[in-house]
RNA sequence: GCCGAUGUAGCUCAGUUGGUCAGAGCAGCUGAUUUGUAAUCAGCUGGCCGGGGGUUCGAAUCCCUCCAUCGGCUCCA
């Protein structure tokens, strides 16, 4: 007998070799039918795998994670085995799960496929999941897989076995097609009752530009019906936030080919919105001892190659400017930091001086090859609200705590609560791809660790992510389609000051190198407005959106008190409009309500008499009638209460 | 940059196999209406069908090419 432990750490006695399955049914029937895989010490297994040693284990079910990676997984295999049936001689790479779903890459050879397709392959997996075909798994030597895939021609399964260690491979099974796997699967493909192929793509084989590009084909299976409408349900709601979609119609921004692709146009109200984040920002950082700065847009090569910028990224820049005759070259600057780091080197600082903060809404410029641009989240001109802290050793921690909570204060601000934090740490077995003294490194990394826990901050520590010159926080936001941008960044930096040649009088009378702290809160303005947009579908907070409210007369008697109303509020500094338009009430409303304007303020003969406005609040509906200067107290509180500290 | 798809009025979309196929709704403009919490009515103006080239008696429709956009890949100082 062996001990079993469940997730509820409960303990249960079971003959040597039980499987998966047995130990569900021996909990329930409901269960048995639900299971799809079972963790096993940690490791996902299959279900008909039997257990030789006391473990803790947990039944994995479509709530589960695992379950769902198990679902998707196998989905990929019958995918595939669809896809060798319709299209014979078809080369098979990877086919993994996603987060929502799996794909794999296949080589048709000649043939292309494409949505037109998509149908004869979905009811061919159906069928292949209505007969139950069990997922087998064989274990043979490496040997004799590769004798299998050289024999079938698959010349990306060798590839990968190549890469494997001597010993046994585990293949699978199931509907005629067999694929080297390292598991687990689904008993058999019958649980798969609905299936969705998404859209194809390039992908190269191995992640390698120089490689083969394979079709990837996306897809997503679910065991009931009614879950891929539901799914598909909420990509259309997801598509519906899409920033730039909600960008055109709320006249945010916009683009046009002529101007090039990837610059944006900032439209008026979007222009009004991103001064608001901006006027923010630069309250906050004066009040945090920043000190503005304004640098030019462009900067001698001289000053890239001084960076070690030119040699990195010069090939993949924009062309150099050049003088009409000197033969001098310029960049459009890609970065605020050289810029900068002379304005520090303008002046000999002590140690009493530091640190040193220097802001700037820094536009930038980067090439950024064309398929890669995306509204406005991959631009190839935008402003980063960029600022340089330049410290001894000994502040990294304090400065690095500081900066944190300005980014904490303006997620607060800004109701933005969907973020995630990672930091990323040096490859202690790689030190030699650093620059910097492992003194500095040590200290620089501890203090990030510690300033994020001390914030009560949930970061993920990812090591050997870190930039060469040094560790680095960033913050992570998902877009509406679950698609991860990094917004707000915090770096240190070890590089710049050095080959900048910075330095400042310590106590000792000695020279001594600063630290350099990068840190951008928005990251870019750009970014994090497609994000916020994303995030709120459009329904700024108060103090951000562009008009916070409308005044609607009931007819055209009332516009004269409109007016009035409309002039007061703009004293109070409330950005407001009026619809003048000889359109009945509902029609204003409806209106103002599609173009998210947070206040309607209903104005007729009641209102008039009594020099009160009729509140309509948009999402929430009439709030009834308050004296204009209480629903300009209203406004100011809701105002104060995102944006006080 | 690569793979695949898309491009018709300001916006969202119809336009069968090439032959009154240049259309609709919303928006806009003009009038009428004077309106009380999500759409008042009528009339009208908008398009070289992304640009260029070709095939054809004839092209929004077929082919080539360029541009832009979308979904991925690669990249992201």
């Amino acid at each position: 007998m062996i001990q079993i432990t469940l997730p509820d750490q409960s303990v249960k006695e079971f003959p040597e070799g039980v499987t998966g399955l047995d130990i569900a049914k021996s909990i329930s029937e409901g269960l048995a039918r639900n299971v799809l895989s079972i963790t096993v010490n940690g490791e996902v297994w299959d279900l008909d795998i039997p257990i030789h040693q006391d473990a803790t284990i947990k039944l994995n079910t479509w709530d589960d994670k695992e379950g769902k990676a198990t679902f998707w997984h196998s989905s990929a295999h019958v995918m595939a085995a669809a896809i060798e049936e319709l299209y014979p001689g078809t080369k098979f790479g990877i086919g993994p799960d996603i987060e929502n779903g799996f794909y794999y890459d296949i080589d048709l050879g000649d043939r292309s496929i494409s949505s037109n397709d998509f149908e004869k392959i979905e009811n061919k997996m159906l069928e292949i999941a209505k007969r139950k075909e069990p997922f087998q798994r064989r274990e043979i030597p490496k040997q004799e897989a590769m004798a299998y895939f050289r024999e079938k021609g698959d010349e990306y399964k060798l590839d990968l076995i190549n890469d494997l260690e001597d010993g046994t491979i585990s293949l699978y099974e199931s509907g005629g097609f067999t694929d080297l796997c390292r598991g687990p699967h689904l008993p058999d493909t019958g649980p798969i009752k609905a299936v969705k192929l998404l859209n194809t793509a390039g992908a190269y084989w191995r992640g390698d530009e120089q490689s083969k590009q394979l079709t990837r084909v996306y897809g997503i299976t679910f065991p009931k019906k009614k879950m891929l409408n539901e799914y598909l349900e909420l990509l259309e709601e997801a598509k519906k936030r899409d920033h730039r979609k909600i960008g055109r119609e709320m006249e945010l921004f916009a683009f046009s080919a002529k101007v090039g692709q990837g610059l944006p146009l900032w439209l008026p109200k979007g222009a009004e919105m991103r001064e608001n984040l901006e006027n923010f920002l630069k309250k906050v950082q004066r009040e945090a001892g920043y000190q503005p700065v304004i640098t030019p847009h462009i900067g001698h090569k001289n000053l890239y190659l001084t960076s070690g910028h030119y040699e990195k990224y010069g090939e993949d820049s924009f062309r150099p400017i050049t003088t009409p005759s000197e033969g001098e070259e310029f960049f459009l600057k890609p970065m605020n930091c050289p810029h900068h780091c002379e304005i520090f080197k303008n002046k000999q600082y002590s140690y009493k001086d530091l640190p040193i903060r220097l802001a700037e809404f820094g536009t930038v410029y980067r090439y950024e090859q064309s398929g890669e641009l995306h509204g406005l989240t991959r631009v190839r001109g935008f402003t980063q609200d960029d600022a340089h802290i330049f410290c001894r050793p000994e502040q990294v921690k304090e400065e690095f705590t500081a900066v944190i909570d300005i980014v904490l204060h303006i997620f607060r601000a800004l109701d933005f609560t969907n973020y995630s934090a990672q930091i990323s740490l040096r490859d202690p077995d790689n030190k030699e791809k650093y620059i910097g003294s492992d003194e500095n490194w040590e200290k620089a990394e501890k203090a990030i660790i510690e300033a994020t826990s001390e914030k009560g901050l949930q970061a993920e520590i990812v090591t050997g992510e870190a930039a060469f010159y040094g560790p680095k926080l960033d913050f992570m936001v998902k877009d509406a389609l679950g698609r991860s941008w990094q917004l707000g960044t915090i770096q240190v930096d070890y590089n710049l000051p050095e080959r900048f040649d910075l330095e400042y009088i310590g106590q000792d009378n000695q020279r001594h190198r600063p630290v350099m702290l990068h840190r951008a809160p928005f990251g870019s303005m750009e970014r994090f407005v497609a994000v916020m947009i994303e995030h709120c579908a459009g329904n700024f907070p108060l103090w951000l959106t562009p008009d916070q409210a409308i005044v609607l007369p009931i007819s055209e008697k009332y516009e004269k008190y409109g007016k009035k109303v409309l002039e007061l509020l703009k004293k109070y500094d409330i950005r407001t409009l009026i619809d003048e338009r000889s359109e009945k009430t509902g029609k204003k409303i409806r209106d103002a309500e599609t173009r998210k304007i947070p206040y309607m303020l209903i104005v007729g003969e009641k209102e008039e008499a009594e020099g009160t406005v009729s509140v309509r609040k948009h999402g929430k509906g009439d709030l009834g009638t308050l004296n204009i200067e209480d629903f300009v107290e209203m406004v100011n509180e809701e105002i104060a209460q995102f944006t006080r500290k």
